[in-house]
RNA sequence: CGGGGUGUAGCGCAGCCGGGCUAGCGCACCUGCCUUGGGAGCAGGGGGUCGGAGGUUCGAAUCCUCUCACCCCGACCA
């Protein structure tokens, strides 16, 4: 491709309304156009990252057995009312009405509709296991979309759905795209990790996520720093600290703390450490009050309280009710005498001798001791785990902290889908069984986002091989007026696109500096630069962008050197 | 949906509070000259319903009302 026949508006000043640095790039390089909130038109360049992806995708799904499918982005408000979610999925879902009033929506995933066309075609346990999987645009009319291509309502998602006999056949079905993933994602150059995961709204038994790790990652992720353990936090268990204190109850204490609402507030007034108090927060579960209870420098784990609680929602509680349960203004909330359900935090359960709040205004007690001075209904893990935390799975290890980028979603669905629409077949004996289902993201235009927020420098972007837009672009110093560096810099495309060697040709009219600018802008990973005063030694430059690696070499020398680095990307 | 903010040339912004010359600046764009190894220089030039509608006024980018879009924080979410 030449660069001067091409399409790569890059830009030198970064966009106000792009805050992470992969919406800056990519509005930068000329990858990506915003159209409105949330939905963007892919440029060239972007496009060609996208496919490259969306290739790898492919190849890794079909070596793992799944088939490729399309299907409609509309789909009809039927399907959507038998599994119930027509109801439950809210305003995310995009909905609207046909010439004849009827009622569609634009798809943000397909059970439904997979399941449906499974359901009509496979009849017998001989048919399967099937996975079908489909490449395509959908819409999720996300709250608040943000952050370019990795908060998107429209972008491009690999979705697959796995069809099997029972639920042990599930399992081998879902290793499977768990080993493909692993595989995806390591081809395309990332550094990621698989955690276990909350199964969210679209339910089923167990998932997990695969999280490019990145400083601006939407989710905090914890992993042991000696065994395999890795979860996201929302789901991350912590281990009960082992040892109680031993220290003897002393007598429970009133202290004045006018004004002092907040345990950071309250910890330095009085002089104790957060780590020595307790938090009473109140909250609503389904319109009941509940009270959670944790160590003041813990932060209660909504996701793990809400399934423990078995409840539909779970937010924290008003001023009014905390004021109705309590009978003391917000802040100054404790578990003496409090009437409500209450749930104290493993890590509370050890403590002796803490301080809390007194349910009175301006007051605090002091040497509170759980079974002597509360009603403590039950205790369980319902807080965040943090830094240093031990870790569940092992005795050695600790858990360290990081942020991720989702970029794919594997889940056991069992039967909730194939239930719900009667999705079964016949087995061996005649009988009729309900299907097991699996189903398994990935974001695919999130992923080049990803990468990119994994992958830049202060120059621009620093694209791995294998989904760069191009494998490399030669930049003509003076290629209009050198004769001799136009004809060096044609031999080299010739020959380069002859070894499939994807290349871009900068043969613009543009000093040297905008060009090598602009190539690192955009991040191709090898660059050829062919100049004068090289060329008339019979040298032409060859610069990686990562690591900014600098070799004199001949002509062939170079040509060799990125044919052979682009065969091994396969 | 709640709170905050911004809409002025393709992009980034000033002007608005205290209404008043022809609405400016930088980048980008066009023409010419010059230059050619890290976003050059000089000269000339084009481009604006000041987000939209209504109002106040002799006069509105500026003040008032409504409205739309976008951004940020929050709840939500693959």
């Amino acid at each position: 491709m030449r660069y001067s026949q091409y399409f790569i508006p890059t830009v030198k000043e970064t966009p106000s309304d792009a805050e992470v640095i992969s919406h800056q790039l990519m509005l930068r390089a000329g990858m990506i156009r915003k159209l409105a909130a949330g939905i963007y038109n892919y440029l060239p360049l972007g496009l060609r990252s996208i496919r490259k992806v969306e290739n790898i995708v492919r190849e890794e799904m079909d070596r793992a057995g799944a088939i490729e499918i399309l299907m409609p982005t509309v789909q009809p408000a039927e399907l959507w009312q038998e599994s119930t979610r027509w109801e439950q999925y809210g305003k995310e879902l995009l909905r609207f009405r046909d010439r004849k009033e009827a009622e569609f929506c634009l798809g943000p995933t397909h059970e439904e509709v997979v399941t449906d066309l499974v359901r009509r075609e496979v009849k017998s346990y001989r048919q399967m296991p099937l996975n079908l999987y489909q490449i395509q645009g959908k819409f999720r009319d996300e709250i608040r979309p943000r952050f370019g291509l990795m908060r998107g309502r429209e972008f491009i998602m690999k979705d697959a759905y796995s069809f099997d006999v029972d639920s042990a056949a599930a399992d081998l079905s879902y290793d499977k795209m768990y080993q493909a993933y692993r595989r995806i994602f390591e081809r395309c150059g990332l550094n990621f990790r698989a955690v276990e995961a909350d199964t969210g709204s679209i339910g089923g038994t167990s998932s997990h996520e695969f999280m490019v790790l990145a400083e601006s990652g939407e989710d905090a992720i914890a992993s042991c720093s000696c065994c395999h353990y890795a979860a996201n936090v929302e789901k991350a268990e912590a281990r009960p600290f082992a040892a109680p204190e031993h220290a003897e109850p002393r007598p429970l204490e009133r202290v004045a703390t006018p004004g002092k609402r907040t345990i950071e507030e309250v910890s330095s007034f009085l002089s104790i450490p957060a780590a020595t108090m307790v938090k009473t927060l109140i909250l609503m579960a389904d319109d009941q009050p509940v009270v959670a209870l944790l160590r003041g420098d813990h932060d209660l784990n909504e996701i793990k309280l809400k399934n423990l609680l078995g409840c539909e929602t779970l937010e924290m509680a008003g001023d009014e009710v905390v004021e109705r349960v309590t009978g003391a203004p917000t802040g100054f909330a404790g578990p003496v005498g409090l009437k409500a359900r209450m749930v104290a935090d493993l890590a509370v359960q050890g403590m002796r001798n803490f301080a809390t709040g007194g349910n009175e205004k301006d007051i605090h007690l002091k040497n509170v001791n759980l079974e002597r001075d509360c009603a403590v209904t039950r205790f369980a893990d319902i807080r965040n785990v943090v830094h240093g935390d031990p870790c569940p799975r092992c005795d050695a290890g600790e858990l360290e902290m990081w942020r991720g980028i989702e970029v794919g979603h594997v889940f056991k669905l069992g039967t909730k889908y194939s239930k719900a629409l009667s999705a079964t077949y016949l087995d061996a004996d005649g009988k009729e069984q309900i299907i097991f289902m699996g189903c398994y993201g990935i974001g695919v235009s999130r992923t080049v986002a990803a990468c990119i927020e994994q992958n830049h420098d202060e120059n621009g972007i620093v694209f791995p091989l294998p989904i760069a837009p191009f494998h490399c672009i030669v930049s003509a110093v003076n290629y209009t007026k050198e004769e001799a560096v136009r004809e060096a810099c044609e031999a080299i495309y010739r020959k380069l696109a002859d070894a499939r060697v994807e290349v871009l040709l900068d043969d613009r009219d543009e000093r040297p500096g905008v060009k090598f600018k602009d190539a690192d802008l955009i991040g191709i990973p090898l660059r050829i630069v062919v100049g004068a005063k090289n060329l008339a030694e019979g040298k032409v430059e060859l610069k990686q962008r990562r690591g900014g690696e600098v070799e004199l070499l001949t002509i062939a020398e170079a040509v060799e050197k990125v044919k052979g680095m682009v065969a091994a990307i396969g």
